[in-house]
DNA sequence: GCAAAAGTGTTCTTTATACACCCATGT
DNA sequence: ACATGGGTGTATAAAGAACACTTTTGC
């Protein structure tokens, strides 16, 4: 959804992809916001995203636009829905399909064009992008209780309260540490690695990584 | 995803819908196929589905052709995912969005060049529809556990005998009655109306409703 | 020695599971 | 009268929720 497309050469069908980027940073959801060139939404900020081309699957332009607009490659990916209003682009008819991408805050490196943004301070996105973002949170919030999708937001390695603070700002709730430990360490999930993170001043906490698993899971928490 | 394109007339982008249509028939789940007329596909049976043309939605795409090709309207549906393999379609591009529908058996008269078919019988359909007919089911039967998504394969009124034989066809699981019984009715999401199943050669049973409600579910089974 | 986060058990409540018999009807 | 599915309760096991103090470090 972007330069590639002019008034001139729009025609049915076009189909473009559009991704949230989600990430934990400094302990607040962001998503990742690209500046919008298109003169309806002058001023305003989008998804970042782009056609399809007849060559590509919808993962693959995914991908490519990712990389070219978010300097962002290798991450995590999901189809979300995918958006046929006839009006969603004031250019032409675009069905496009959306996309949520999870990247842990080591890659969230600062981007020419692009910018993290919390996401209860996005305001008002071009085209039908604050759609597109809340159905990407409700997806987030709804398959972080049932999946270990968590786990694509976190380093290779990492504390458990570090993990449970993940939780927390998903859901948006408090959870108790004893009972949290007690129920990650009973699913199986992660395991210690023997390492410690030191550096803080008080106890060094344990550090721990995922157990490689295809299995989906219910109720992780 | 039919005789509306030919292969001359593809050009990118081709998009259509195509549409798992599932119901319980005589106990077993079934999903509404038709003929395949392409010639690639000679003899297989598909999905129906169709183009989207440029002045609807995906959605509206899905009704008319359901309307058209299955005799079904006014069902419950839900867009399951949208598929862009390259060479999904041996005519060309073509990119679909993929729905999930749900009829109850009341409506699933028969309807010229369609057939309900056990889930389990449906041999090697036409494009990547077995793909399409699996993620469906995956769809179906995790979303069975945690929403009320079962009340779109009931009559409006229903014993709770029906109820649970739902749950254990699509799970593939049998479920102990007074347990099924003490827990649907704490949940309160369906209501005895006072009438009763008579004519059976047994006790009659209370018939149920479900009650009005927005709200999502966990765990219901 | 003080601040800061790590780590750890027990009690109580709620929910899940296992299980068998009598009831009302149609034939 | 008998075959058929409808309808019901209790005891045990498992899981979830509530709750506070000691430990180890950096400064």
């Amino acid at each position: 959804m972007s330069k590639n497309i002019s008034k001139n050469n729009l025609k049915f069908a076009v189909l473009a992809v559009d991704t949230v980027l989600l990430s934990i940073i400094d302990g607040i959801l962001h998503v990742l916001l690209i500046d919008v060139s298109v003169p309806q939404f002058k001023g305003k900020k989008g998804l970042p995203g782009g056609m399809i081309t007849p060559t590509e699957t919808a993962e693959e332009a995914v991908a490519r636009h990712l990389s070219n607009k978010a300097g962002v490659s290798k991450t995590f990916l999901e189809q979300l829905y995918t958006f046929s209003s006839i009006k969603r682009d004031p250019r032409g008819r675009v069905v496009s399909v959306a996309y949520m991408g999870l990247v842990p805050e080591s890659k969230t490196g600062a981007v020419e064009g692009a910018v993290w943004v919390p996401v209860n301070k996005i305001g008002k996105l071009a085209y039908d992008h604050n759609e597109i973002v809340l159905t990407a949170l409700g997806r987030l919030r709804s398959k972080v209780i049932y999946t270990d999708i968590v786990k694509n937001l976190l380093p290779k390695e990492f504390t458990l309260s570090q993990l449970q603070e993940m939780y927390e700002i998903i859901l948006g709730s408090e959870l108790d540490k004893r009972n949290f430990r007690k129920k990650i360490l009973k699913l199986g999930l992660v395991k210690a690695t023997g390492n410690e993170q030191r550096g803080e001043a008080n106890r060094p906490a344990s550090l721990y990584k995922w157990v490689a698993t295809k299995r989906q899971f219910s109720d992780l928490i």
